[in-house]
DNA sequence: ATCACTTTTTATCATTTGTTAATGGATTAC
DNA sequence: GTAATCCATTAACAAATGATAAAAAGTGAT
């Protein structure tokens, strides 16, 4: 019962992207994983094998590499419901390019990406929702782009709270100012301002 | 003759994205076409109809957006060589997402998107070559969101020199500081700056 | 070559953001 | 409960960047 119940709700999580008939989510069903990770952890490390496609259930997680200054950038956050950029785009060679860390307990559903590309290939659906998550990667980061050339600081924080404004008062504030491209001084006074109104 | 010696200088196009044998090259020869834009022609316009993939055979492109204020801001440049972005990544329902526009005259290799996904699921070495420039594409921005987060201006105006270095001198200023996040002005104190050592 | 037009550079001043360091508040270990 | 630690905030100053406008340089047409 319990078990039925959770394909119930990651069912509900694929069908946020891009609906799936029962058909094609029971071959996702007998591919996938729960794995459950801890607050803090680096699940993925760059420069090491990763071979995996992930969707979060619950929690946040980000992106992040260090800069030559030994500086950590966060790239992206993700939240539940969302797909971590697909294997293709983050490996080379099956070696991790980026980072990965849970910002707080996070749950996961883990594919063997050469699985799930397998599914991609011999179901429509599938093959959809890969590309549909493709999409969406690549849309957010157009949107960070486009709001990095153009918006300022302050209109980029009261950006990143509509879409992750609880994560404000979770993790250390480095890791948002980064994301930002302001220092985290810079970000406090943002954050002042905007208190006072 | 003459289409010989381009299909050789386009295989080689090809070849540097992701090495394809023959048997491959000759599947992608027979639904691809040659295209000239005059410079400074919008040829993928945003919200309206496209279906194609595209290649710089020769010449300059970019991508841009244009802001709430009226401002075009530069996202990417593509020079010979490269793919554009991938259409399932550039187009939501077939309408595109973004502004192309040719900086120089451009000389491009068009595909439609639906008969080069079709090869890509047939054929290994296509489905390889349509993934590599997907990675490349995230790699280009996420070095871009990395360069935005943690170099200075300046750092990025050398970085971009570094592989567009040509442009400068080509095309409206304007059109480059939008790409490297700063206002025209101070693109062009910079340049003194560096100038002068 | 000259004129009209566009783009880049320069100048001035205002604003934003960075740097460094000190302060204050919260959390954790003992 | 207190000390130690970590992190956010604040302050003071420096540096970078923006906004506006004027000057200079470049471009193209005639």
């Amino acid at each position: 019962m319990t078990a039925r119940k959770e394909n119930e709700s990651i069912k509900e999580l694929f069908n946020k992207i891009l609906p799936l008939s029962e058909v094609s989510f029971s071959k996702l069903k007998t591919i996938f994983n729960s794995v459950s990770i801890k607050k803090d952890e680096v699940f993925i490390k760059i420069d090491q094998k990763n071979n995996s496609e992930y969707f979060i259930e619950t929690g946040f997680a980000r992106s992040f590499l260090v800069n030559p200054e030994g500086e950590e950038i966060t790239l992206s956050f993700y939240k539940s419901g969302n797909a971590l950029s697909p294997h293709i785009t983050r490996t080379k060679l099956n070696k991790s390019l980026l980072n990965f860390q849970a910002l707080t307990s996070v749950e996961l559903i883990e594919f063997d990406a050469d699985q799930f590309l397998n599914l991609m290939i011999e179901n429509l659906e599938i093959r959809n929702l890969g590309n549909a998550i493709l999409l969406n990667e690549l849309i957010s980061k157009t949107e960070k782009e486009m709001a990095l050339a153009s918006l300022t600081a302050k209109e980029r924080l009261i950006g990143f709270r509509s879409e992750f404004g609880i994560l404000e008062n979770l993790i250390a504030h480095p890791i948002i100012s980064s994301y930002l491209g302001i220092t985290n001084v810079s970000l406090s006074r943002l954050r002042n301002e905007i208190a006072k109104g």
